[in-house]
DNA sequence: GTCTATATGACGATAGAC
DNA sequence: GTCTATCGTCATATAGAC
């Protein structure tokens, strides 16, 4: 008789916490990730913007949730993209390609999380290590992933996958970072640096992939150098 | 003698012109493109805010003046590589290696300029046409720089110099974007993402490079003796 | 012509009434 | 939990001293 009214109270706040931080995503991407103000936020939600500190002890605790909010979206849009499509992909530019599009996808048509993320924006903030903990796995995922291409004979083996995934994020946050300050108002499929992603992802294959043709010969002489 | 004072008060306002940009230059350096303020400008300059009025009519217009510095600097830094260092690498992967090394190390020594020239951390501020116009002139510097590299044989022939200047500006600002927000106290010399470069070079040299076994390598070896 | 003094309204944040 | 009142700071603007 006692939990039930403090369930009933914690799950309201809890939605409340969720319409506030789905309005502040709103204000981001309409002026950018620094034009975000607390004012806007309660005056959208018909509130007045001391009441929001009940629920966010400071504007960069705002800014954290919705740091966390978006690295665990991009986990999500990877992880399942990785679980679905990319399964079926089996040779290395075939796999690499769609890996980047789903990134690069999310980036283009989020925009204001992708700067919240990657770019530092906001003077002050920096994510807390709870906020950072998706995207610490996320690059873990990637890492993995380039450590199983290498033991099936896709990618060379005579580097280590950090620097793979080194590599393969320089490319991809390339993109997305010249796509939204460049041409901002171009989507996914008109993007007119999104369209280099083909080329990049056979640039990177090419150097990165274990030559087919040539692998006894390209073991052979690697052998020779030590 | 009445142009002698006018003289003398235009290069007295210039100076003063000069001295708001480095002041607002070095705040941004260390609170971030967005975190620059009149108040504290003024505050540094011993003068008053409404001061700072008669040398630029509003805030974005000192943000207008520091990205035509920022774009202008940078093109001096790479015009100037360009007539000294550069010309003296005659292999491509030399040459493309030495020009990535001056742009990013600018990036990294400049982190509040690339933020504003390469990004857009400040809400509602977008470049006017004169003060993206270095910026423009470099872009097309680097297209001529390519196709003059295509006629000496030593880049592919069949990809217009435009998709070749694209990837690589994809390149250059993957690094110059994931180093200062992954580890921004991490210098040119010591940064990992810097540190990819040779590779990122080499990766970029072997896809557009003119393949050496055909009849390109007597021009490409023709061109290096002058 | 250049400055100081002053005013306005928005911002993030806090204290305290209800 | 939400409000009003308030503080200090911000960008911006105008009036007026010199």
């Amino acid at each position: 008789m006692t939990t039930a009214p403090i369930d009933r109270r914690q799950r309201r706040r809890q939605e409340t916490i969720e319409e506030v931080l789905d309005v502040a995503a709103a204000i981001m991407a309409e002026q950018g990730a620094a034009g975000l103000s607390l004012g806007e936020i309660a005056r959208r939600m018909g509130i007045r913007p001391p009441s929001l500190y009940v629920y966010f002890p400071s504007k960069h605790a705002v800014y954290d949730a919705l740091f966390a909010r978006g690295a665990q979206s991009l986990l999500d849009v990877i992880q399942d993209a990785d679980r679905t499509d990319l399964e079926k992909l089996t040779t290395f530019d075939a796999f690499l390609l769609g890996a980047a599009g789903v990134f690069v996808r999310w980036s283009v048509e989020h925009p204001a999380y992708s700067q919240l993320l990657f770019w530092r924006p906001v003077p002050g903030f920096a994510p807390s290590p709870e906020a950072y903990r998706p995207a610490v796995e996320l690059l873990g995922l990637t890492t993995q992933r380039f450590a199983d291409l290498q033991h099936r004979g896709l990618v060379r083996r005579d580097v280590p996958p950090e620097q793979v995934t080194r590599d393969w994020t320089v490319l991809s946050s390339g993109v997305t970072s010249q796509q939204p300050s460049n041409a901002p108002d171009e989507s996914f499929d008109t993007g007119r640096f999104v369209q280099a992603l083909p080329d990049l992802v056979a640039m990177f294959a090419r150097y990165y992939s274990e030559p087919r043709s040539t692998a006894a010969r390209g073991r052979a002489s690697r052998a020779d150098q030590r």
